[in-house]
DNA sequence: TAGGCCATCTGGTCCT
DNA sequence: AGGACCAGATGGCCTA
């Protein structure tokens, strides 16, 4: 069982999601190893294929005029529809950890180190490509578009029917419009080059704390 | 303890 | 036939 379940991850050539047994030789996933099946799932799915294996392999009965269901799948074409599922879920998951990267992060004072959820990385990424695109097809310039934004709603996302102020930190911030001018509240203008990503980014970042600030 | 979020399993459907 | 995609079900984990 084990040995089959490795050969298939091989074939597949993916991870060997779960085990029928840990190191400590307890069913219980280890922590972190999130990708486990839960004890009980294990117990279930040990239960379920002991009862197909002791199961006579029944045919349709003779000549009954049923729907024909289309016959369940085999165990081992079930094992490698589950791994395939998973290895999709997984890519899925990989981006939504890249979104996550790319959307400005929620306050860290409001949501202190917690991962956004899928569906607010979701609706804060929409909110935050419209406000690009509100950037781009604006007639005015960046400058006048800031120094017009008195609602807070230009810098604020919502998500869940909540404001969420944008966080100061701006990495990775390939989607942010270039040359993007800020107007300080003592009337100076600072352009700010986002462009290209450099490794001294942050040094343009400070500039932009204390105009974010505003808005926390 | 209820509710939210999530991973996983599963069967159905569509596509190649 | 087999894979991709999807949605429902289930159960674990975490927080208010």
């Amino acid at each position: 069982m084990l040995q089959y379940d490795e050969e298939l991850s091989q074939r597949l050539g993916l991870p060997l999601e779960y085990t029928d047994t840990n190191n400590n030789g307890s069913n219980k996933p280890l922590r972190g190893d999130k990708y486990s099946l839960r004890p009980r799932s294990m117990r279930r799915r040990d239960n379920m294929e002991e009862q197909e294996d002791t199961k006579p392999t029944t045919k349709s009965r003779g000549g009954l005029k049923s729907k024909q269901k289309p016959a369940p799948l085999s165990k081992y074409r079930r094992k490698t529809a589950n791994a395939r599922e998973r290895s999709r879920m997984r890519e899925i998951n990989q981006a939504f950890e890249t979104l996550r990267k790319v959307v400005p992060q929620i306050s860290p004072t409001q949501q202190q180190n917690e991962k956004l959820t899928k569906i607010t990385t979701l609706r804060l990424a929409m909110k935050y490509i419209s406000t690009l695109s509100a950037v781009l097809s604006s007639s005015e310039s960046s400058q006048d578009l800031f120094s017009d934004c008195s609602e807070l709603d230009c810098f604020l996302l919502e998500s869940d029917g909540e404001s969420l102020p944008l966080q100061s930190d701006f990495s990775d911030h390939s989607l942010t419009p270039p040359n993007f001018s800020v107007d300080f509240a003592d009337g100076s203008l600072t352009p700010i080059d986002f462009t290209p990503l450099s490794p001294d980014l942050s040094d343009h970042l400070t500039h932009f704390d204390p105009f974010l600030s505003d808005f926390s």
